[in-house]
DNA sequence: ATTATTTAGTTAACCGTTTAACCCCCCCAC
DNA sequence: GTGGGGGGGTTAAACGGTTAACTAAATAAT
């Protein structure tokens, strides 16, 4: 184990001088700079870390997910964590997955408390995520990815439902409605408040029966197909909150006959690897989850250096992913429309 | 900030004494024990982690990937990285993403030998990966995902082509052909060695044209069946080394005007996201990946203890999911193919 | 009764960096 | 010629734990 002494032995200076050199500090002379980088590299130096981290900081973010390693293998959390991964690689920092405990907003705290990370990201925050509560208590730096806390980075969930509406509109669709998501999440009601909205900018009105609680998971979302179906006059597109919504809308559409993107248009949201090979392809709205896990890592930086405790937020853009399982309006339905109204 | 020479303080002793009794050494009698631990709560006492690693070790794993964040990105890895965090959370280690530079085998080695990891996971390993030499020789704990180094474990890719093979064997098929990997993988010799092993257990013969070059697009599996599809006599079931190469097959089989699992059976290989959702949902051999995220952590864990630099290797079994995409050997094609033996 | 062993601690020397404080020497200005 | 101001370093005190070596008292063995 090559110590600084060894290289400021070999080098002819004292060990002060090796860390002014090794950190840009200090006025040393072009010369002297050299002699020591020889040392550093004759000796094949590498700085200790730990005894680094002693005085100033670690150098390490801390990412926190929530209970449970399905969110870790979850693709879509897969995607935001290469984003924090590149952000983070490009600022010399690394990355720490904090172990998850019973109690993780306890075993969260005391990761950063030990000074193994300087910040945290905290993932999937729930609303009043006792993580975020204990964080901002022990005046701890972080961000999370979702609309919780002082400072956190999302996509913006009422301009992807803007982007999903004028997109059917676009189309001819003049009776949408909404499967929504979990009303457990966080940004849940950004998803009907931007649905509203939408259809506000479009000069339409919200169907009767427009809006059908949707869920989480698949199933959910072949229930709420069967029951818009259902309907006295069925909507003629149909936009899921999430992917796995749309994948049981999908189904319930053809197990009533109906083939998706002709008879009846389907949108997701969210863009996860499924969606691209559904039968047909599903149009939906991607989420920027690269994008977000690098903002994630600006904001914790930004929070990390000063003790600005600022609020900041960052909602990003999603985009609008055109496949298959949305078409024209079908003119079948037009025409039993016209005279209807 | 609350040191261990205020608890010392605060409870009567020495801090030599603290330390005893958070680590669990040394003779100390309860009462004194307990004395301790309520100045530990009182004060809420957090032992700095990087004092604690400037001895001993930092209780930290590095996960070095792959250049490129598409390989975190990346669903399989997602799932990898999940059973890691499992494993790591149970032994009280922290996991961390190495940064990635512009020369990962550099960059791997300085973490490691900075004491900021004890030792280094290995993925997505390349035939002489420069990583595993330099880790190695610098003599850092480390174990690869994927058959290379010295330490690793991986999925058992043989016994999962026996397993496919013996789905569709059991199905009555007898004409079986395989899309091999990309040539440049690992582990590709093991697809079809495990192929050509599990055609011979069940006393078949392979087919003339009967293993063609795959690689590792879906391009690359639609090409690959349309080639199977053209033989003079095609095979009734067609193994792809991944589920990858098997979206294209399904798309070439379907363009051909086949339907996938009655005129023609096709497995994956992999089991990503989008399998059971492919029309018809494809059979598969499920890769254990969370698993083999356990396992890599707990042979690490294994390596670092001792200076125990013995090989050893673990092959862990896949499994096979039978959904649409496998059926009865077509009785058309058994008629068309008797009077032709 | 004396010695050996165990128990229950303490003391202080590390671990490897950083950095505030200081020093020396040379040059320049007044 | 003397004081002031930098350039180019050095010294040594942190940082906050761990742990080897030691001590003192109590208990056990001879």
């Amino acid at each position: 184990m090559v110590t600084i002494r060894q290289v400021a032995a070999h080098a002819g200076v004292s060990t002060a001088t090796v860390s002014y050199v090794l950190n840009g500090l200090g006025s040393i002379p072009a010369e002297t700079r050299a002699r020591v980088m020889e040392s550093v590299a004759a000796l094949d130096y590498q700085p200790r870390h730990a005894a680094r981290a002693m005085r100033g900081r670690s150098h390490t973010l801390g990412i926190s997910m929530a209970s449970g390693y399905d969110r870790l293998a979850d693709p879509a959390t897969a995607e935001i964590l290469a984003g924090m991964a590149h952000a983070a690689s490009l600022q010399g920092l690394a990355l720490l997955l904090m172990p998850m405990s019973d109690d993780i907003a306890k075993s969260c705290v005391s990761v950063a408390r030990s000074g193994q990370v300087d910040g945290v990201i905290v993932c999937d925050p729930q609303p009043e995520d006792p993580r975020l509560t204990a964080l901002q208590h022990a005046e701890i730096a972080c961000v999370s990815i979702g609309p919780q806390g002082h400072t956190w980075v999302t996509s913006d969930i009422r301009l992807g439902m803007n982007l999903a509406v004028a997109h059917l509109v676009g189309l001819g669709h003049r009776r949408i409605a909404l499967i929504a998501p979990d009303f457990a999440l966080a940004a849940s009601d950004w998803y009907v408040d931007g649905f509203l909205a939408a259809l506000a900018d479009a000069q339409l009105e919200l169907l009767d029966g427009g809006i059908v609680a949707g869920g989480r998971r698949e199933a959910d979302g072949e229930a709420a197909m069967d029951e818009l179906l259902a309907l006295p006059e069925p909507p003629t597109a149909v936009i899921a909150a999430s992917d796995e919504l749309a994948y049981g809308a999908m189904r319930a559409a053809r197990d009533a006959g109906l083939v998706v993107g002709r008879d009846v248009s389907l949108m997701g949201f969210d863009d996860l690897p499924p969606a691209a090979y559904l039968q047909p392809p599903l149009t939906t709205i991607r989420q920027p989850r690269f994008a977000i896990g690098v903002a994630a890592v600006q904001l914790l930086v930004a929070q990390i250096g000063h003790t600005n405790l600022a609020e900041s937020t960052q909602s990003l853009a999603p985009t609008l992913l055109v496949r298959g399982s949305t078409g024209l309006v079908p003119p079948t339905i037009i025409a039993h429309l016209s005279p209807d109204k």
